[in-house]
DNA sequence: ACTGAAAATTTTACCAT
DNA sequence: ATGGTAAAATTTTCAGT
């Protein structure tokens, strides 16, 4: 039985598809985006509208995970963790890839994505200092299926946030 | 006139050193940088304080810089964002990478860091899609002193998050 | 989506250790 | 200097329209 347009629609909806927005919508997302502690009043005179119609949107927006969650962006340096890097990992086995994975958990790795290229995985790691990026690179290299790992260590970050509406 | 001991240690506090955390602000720190909608009154009793003593902690962080701000977090494909990729760009002067700076008002770069080795950039752009995409390379690779351009195309992202505590 | 009111939370002031 | 208690000021949230 072919799947109907409508159930196709909400499967894509679900997933990937973009959330239908209005410029209202984005102006919301835009300053929350920046700062997340504005009140619903603040928002209300950004947008001109009421508080809780900002109130409705924003848990609508919420509920449709455009808004994935807020969070306090913390400062790295001064938490100790001079070092940030990123890393291009190539392997040639999706069970090395699968082993990077596992280095989730570690506080000081902040992005693991796989790209584009045979087996590639990039990783954002801040570390504490070049010997913690030492000892992590070793462990990175001695994976079974890790063919190479080439390493960009930052001087300045310039910027640095998330995904912006518009 | 030599500087004094303590004005450096002053000097040194403020811009790179780190704050001196205590377990206790470690873990309100990491709860926030997870979920920064918590109240006090729940912070509280994570850390076993009184909530007005949870805030004066955290009014001492935000004032100390380790919490630089509270964000929303945005999906990317849910904004229509869909393409995530890293640029690392090679540039033969400083003026290019100055250039590259500018990019930094553009709602699809997410973050530009100067990188170790030779006048190399790394850009974060989460681009709408293929054309966007290409049209932004065209842009960066018709500018004067940029020798090349290497793109690392996301396919799947495991992780991604800001900088964490301990 | 707005008005107005109730509930919860943030924030201040002040006191104790 | 740090944390607790209690009260004031906002803010969030829920009615009804």
């Amino acid at each position: 039985m072919p799947t109907s347009k409508t159930e196709t629609d909400a499967v894509r909806l679900a997933r990937h598809n973009p959330a239908d927005l209005d410029a209202t919508d984005r102006k919301i997302l835009g300053a929350l985006a920046k700062d997340a502690t504005r009140s619903y009043s603040e928002l209300s005179t950004i947008v001109n509208l009421s508080a809780p119609a900002v109130h409705d949107r924003v848990k609508r927006l919420k509920r449709d995970g455009v808004i994935k969650g807020t969070v306090a962006r913390l400062d790295g340096c001064k938490l100790g963790r001079t070092l940030l890097t990123f890393l291009v990992i190539d392997t040639s086995s999706y069970n090395a890839t699968r082993a990077l994975l596992r280095f989730a958990d570690r506080p000081e790795v902040e992005e693991i994505h796989t790209v584009a290229g045979d087996g590639c995985v990039l990783v954002k790691v801040r570390a504490n200092d070049t010997e913690s990026l030492e000892n992590f690179l070793m462990e990175i290299q001695s994976l079974e299926g890790v063919r190479s790992v080439r390493s960009y260590i930052a001087l300045s970050t310039f910027l640095e946030r998330g995904p912006l509406p518009e």
